[in-house]
DNA sequence: CAGTGGTCTAGACCACTAT
DNA sequence: TAGTGGTCTAGACCACTGG
């Protein structure tokens, strides 16, 4: 682990651990420097990542403070890697609609850039969130490069086995959001009417090098959708 | 302007002029410290910037990509002030309400830290974009820090007023998104029907030094809302 | 193993805040 | 005007990619 990344999440644990709120001061960069044994510069990357997360601001000429805004139960967009972080606390639960090997829809195919006729893992499931419909999702992942996929594996973290098994590593995505109207079929499955409104969540995921692995696409109960935002100076 | 921000400012312009598209490669570091006669890390400053802002991808070893995504009509969540920069080439129209002061509801007053009957510039408008509504807008301006408003400005681009009259230097900013439901007197300006839903939008604008100045919600019309968020490793 | 991006440092100097 | 955060540099060294 690079020392930027150490010191930023020490910093992160030492404002869970002290309970820190919005506007408490953190120790000034000298002594931080000191602290943690590294050059200012370092000390400022990460500090940058924390504030980029969302955890603190700094005020030229006058301090490091915390941010610290965060509603619970809110999913937090900006975080990359699915929303088990942002619901830690709640129960959830998957059930697995199916799991099959196919060529996707054209949509699909374009935005994981495959070539004609190229398949894909694509998985539907239920995610349920303390005991309630959280959202529908339908993935594709591509097979060149999520190469096995089974209906154990499935029934958990599917981000989990990727990067734990797989060695996958993430790079950005891209999300979209919209509201849509479901379809009977779908209303079911959420315990809502035919025609009701949904969130709509498209994501596509690419890995460190840019190579697009996942096409998400999620909609989210109307009355479970909760997204969060951070959003800071650059 | 600093050096960094016009480095990063100035690649993004290449990127755009030469209508440069996903994964086409960027010159390499040392091609840029040269062309722009600055350092090895004002470049990386930059081109991080430019990552963040979802514009490029970096790969070790390899080299600096475009990553280009953003389907046109979305709003970039992650830009922080409002939607004008997102939907430029649309038109956009602005209907005002009303524009009162008032103390505000209890939720406003806590999310902008006021006193007790501390009061608040209460902006109604309704959005238009090509002639159909975008959204409903409700906007608080602690009086503090919005010393003055009046029903010329806000017939414009309050951000931009904001900025360069009363010379407000933008921090962070929260946003909350939910689906909700219109009430009826909502849905008539809207052109929908009462119980349609809406993606609501709940924003809290700071300073840079960690003042909020500005409790927004929109509704946002369900045929138009669409957002965007892009997101890096970080 | 050459090419390319990333980390980390020490230190000079700058810019803003609070008093 | 002292205290504190930010910019910028040169350079040593590290880590990954791809032929």
């Amino acid at each position: 682990m690079l020392k930027y990344e150490k010191v930023a999440n020490q910093i992160e644990l030492f404002i869970k651990e002290n309970d820190l709120n919005q506007g408490d001061k953190l120790p000034i960069l000298d002594d931080l420097t000191e602290e943690f044994k590294v050059s200012k510069s370092t000390i400022i990357k990460a500090l940058d990542i924390l504030e980029i997360k969302g955890l603190i601001y700094q005020v030229r000429g006058s301090g490091i403070f915390v941010r610290k805004s965060h509603r619970s139960g809110y999913i937090n967009l900006s975080g990359g890697d699915g929303f088990r972080k942002d619901l830690e606390g709640f129960e959830l639960d998957s059930k697995v609609i199916s799991l099959e090997q196919m060529v996707p829809p054209k949509k699909v195919a374009l935005g994981l850039k495959l070539e004609d006729n190229e398949e894909v893992y694509y998985l539907k499931r239920l995610r349920i969130i303390e005991g309630a419909p959280l959202c529908l999702e339908e993935s594709y992942f591509s097979k060149k490069l999520v190469i096995y996929l089974n209906n154990e594996i499935v029934q958990g973290s599917v981000f989990d086995y990727l990067r734990d098994d797989l060695k996958i590593e993430f790079g950005f995505t891209d999300i979209y959001l919209r509201i849509v109207d479901l379809s009977k079929k779908e209303a079911e499955l959420m315990g809502l009417k035919e025609g009701d409104a949904a969130l709509l969540s498209e994501s596509i995921y690419h890995l460190h090098n840019g190579e697009p692995f996942n096409y998400s696409i999620l909609k989210y109960h109307k009355d479970q959708a909760q997204f969060f935002v951070p959003t800071s100076r650059y």
